[in-house]
RNA sequence: GAUCCCAUAGCUCAGCUGGAUAGAGCAACGGUUUUCUAAACCGUAGGCCUUUGGUUCGAAUCCAAAUGGGAUCACCA
């Protein structure tokens, strides 16, 4: 039992006692730092109670927990509000206990729920942007958060590897390529196939101005340019599995699979599994014919068939077409439900950005109402777009800021950086190279993940390159210079084997609260997980990396005299370390051990 | 037209399960180092929390409407 749980229930014992009322729930709150106290119980609630005056009410609530509960020292009462003091001893014992601890349990309970987590989800007639990177990043951290939670996570991803916009890149390959691979062109073959999914852009354009200027319409222009004709029969050999087809898609999504598996090695995520909609978009039938038998799907005149919504405020959704062809939502569906039999999650997390709010919201609706109980644990983690400042970064046509240009973008910054500021001496070139990576996509990630999710996030180049303020570098510089102190004082005595603790030390104030904010780790991470928002677990890290970097400055360590505050003070350092570490390893971040 | 999301310092964002004087970072200005590594710390300045109404002892926070911004409403994915 936590201290405020100890709390919460003393104090309904007082109305107990006091009063002779009986009270369901009480909610302590931190107190507001410009007053003297730990924990706030806010009284007004309990005047009709009470029947007394709110300073009296808390006076009497204030002296019975004084009197009945150990760990309260002191109290004050301003108003209706009692502010209680939790006396140092306490905290100092809470630190006793979890020195030396870790602050996340890897290893799971035979009964953890399994949770899939699905982020990335990319197209291969491209690589990857700055807007996958957001869902990436966020998707891997809930992983993560999950996990830490005490959830079984299972990564997954969907890659969309079959339809027209694949095959656009291979008749522009075909046409304009010359059989150019990225091994005769050393271009990553992501990148390598976008630049001809752009080529096809290019020439499927001048068609259409050429067949506009013989004055044909835009819109059948558009439909007879001869490129497109192509591209659509070509997806058409695809799906009657022609075998010259079939092979330039293996060999051009392969060199797509290497070029992000690349991306991915370097941005520090992977997956533990992957579907292709190659495999899964004919899924989903299986869905409907149950839903016809139930009644709740039906037939249109033309055969199609839909689900009437109206009555929960959505449209008639089709699910399938007039020719019997499956649409997005019914390979969604199908997918839904295979998932579930091969991993059988009691949760499921779909990281899309939020333009595709109304899609799952029909998706979740429908399996609902089709009877599947797992259908409650479906979550759609819907974020916002990544807006760029206006005018920048659009003078190529065709291309975003791409993935790989940001990373080496930021990891070039760090190494300035660093050279600048002369911390790469005595560094081998492999650990020069490794501290640019840690520290470049360190702000990057952190620059993603600090924000609220559903916000859409405007992305400035020159603000995101910043490693002064909110970053990670300058948490990361943190649990640097706590290692540096560590590394100092074992040179002149081995604080490890003195763990003797002195729970009767003065504490001083910043201690106190720094104490109080490992204290909250638990709750931060339980938060973050129930809300999957990696945004807490960032600004948790920050304010405790700032609350060091305060104490620090103001607090000698290894200068103070006494040697049982010497020892205390590392022993909180090196705690502070594990926990800054810890909480920024749940956003993907590393720390590196010098900077 | 309907539905959903967003609106807090010049900029980027916290705070939102109602509480006491709304917080950070950046940018601006002024300080701190013969060092437990300054990617740091301290200070100054900067706010009608978009507006209007409501609920409440109490509203940035909850409710309603308005305004502004974004998104969605395919037999596309």
């Amino acid at each position: 039992m936590n201290i405020e749980q100890k709390l919460s229930h003393k104090t309904i014992e007082a109305f107990q006692s006091l009063y002779g009322h009986t009270i369901d729930a009480i909610a302590f709150e931190k107190t507001n730092p410009i007053f003297v106290g730990d924990l706030t119980l806010v009284v007004f609630n309990f005047l009709k109670i009470s029947k007394k005056k709110p300073e009296e009410t808390a006076t009497e609530i204030g002296n019975y927990l004084k009197a009945n509960v150990a760990e309260v020292s002191d109290f004050n009462v301003i108003k209706g509000f009692l502010n209680i003091v939790i006396a140092d001893s306490f905290w100092l014992n809470y630190f006793k206990d979890i020195y030396g601890k870790p602050f996340i349990n890897h290893t799971l309970p035979e009964n953890a729920p399994t949770v899939m987590v699905e982020y990335a989800s990319p197209n291969t007639n491209k690589p990857l942007h700055l807007g996958h990177v957001r869902n990436i990043l966020l998707g891997y951290s809930v992983s993560k958060i999950l996990s830490a939670a005490g959830n079984k996570v299972v990564k997954t991803s969907v890659v969309n590897d079959r339809g027209i916009h694949i095959c656009k890149s291979m008749i522009a390959w075909k046409k304009f390529g010359n059989g150019e691979t990225p091994e005769s062109s050393g271009m990553k073959g992501d990148h390598l196939v976008g630049k001809y999914y752009v080529a096809f852009d290019k020439h499927y354009k001048s068609e259409i101005e050429s067949l506009k200027n013989k004055g044909i319409g835009e819109e059948e222009a558009k439909a007879n340019a001869p490129l497109m004709k192509e591209a659509q029969d070509m997806l058409r050999k695809w799906e009657a599995n022609d075998k010259d087809v079939r092979e330039l898609w293996t060999i051009m999504n392969g060199w797509v699979y290497e070029g992000f598996a690349e991306s991915y090695k370097t941005l520090g995520v992977d997956f533990d599994s992957t579907y292709y909609e190659s495999n899964t978009y004919l899924l989903g039938k299986e869905i409907i014919d149950s839903g016809l038998a139930k009644g709740i799907l039906k037939t249109r005149e033309d055969k199609s068939i839909f689900i009437d919504l109206t009555s929960d405020g959505l449209d008639e959704k089709t699910l399938l077409r007039s020719d019997g062809t499956s649409v997005y939502m019914t390979q969604d569906l199908g997918t839904a439900l295979l998932r579930n039999q091969e991993v059988n999650f009691e949760k499921m997390i779909y990281t899309v950005g939020n333009e595709q709010d109304y899609h799952f919201k029909v998706l979740f609706l429908i399996l609902k109402k089709m009877g599947y109980a797992w259908a409650d644990g479906l979550f759609h983690l819907s974020y916002g777009m990544v807006e760029l400042p206006e005018g920048k970064m659009k003078s190529r046509e065709g291309t975003v800021v791409d993935a790989d240009d940001l990373m080496k973008v930021m990891i070039d910054t760090a190494a300035a950086t660093t050279k600048e500021l002369g911390k790469v001496e005595g560094l081998t070139e492999d650990e020069a190279a490794h501290l640019f990576q840690t520290i470049g996509l360190g702000a990057l990630k952190y620059f993603m993940l600090k924000v609220d999710p559903k916000k859409k996030m405007l992305f400035n180049p020159a603000e995101s390159i910043d490693f002064n303020g909110n970053t990670a570098p300058f948490i990361q510089f943190n649990y640097v210079r706590i290692q540096a102190l560590l590394r100092k004082s074992i040179e002149g005595w081995n604080f490890e084997d003195q763990a003797i603790f002195t729970p009767n030390i003065p504490l001083l104030p910043k201690e106190k609260e720094l104490i109080i904010k490992l204290y909250n780790f638990n709750a931060t991470l339980s938060q973050a997980a129930a809300e999957f928002s990696p945004a807490l677990i960032a600004n948790y890290v920050y304010d405790l990396a700032k609350e060091f970097s305060q104490y620090y400055h103001e607090t000698p360590i290894l200068k103070e005299e006494r040697k049982d505050l010497i020892l205390f003070r590392l022993q909180l350092a090196k705690t502070i370390g594990i926990a800054i570490k810890s909480s920024i390893g749940l956003l993907g971040i590393e720390v590196p051990e010098r900077m």
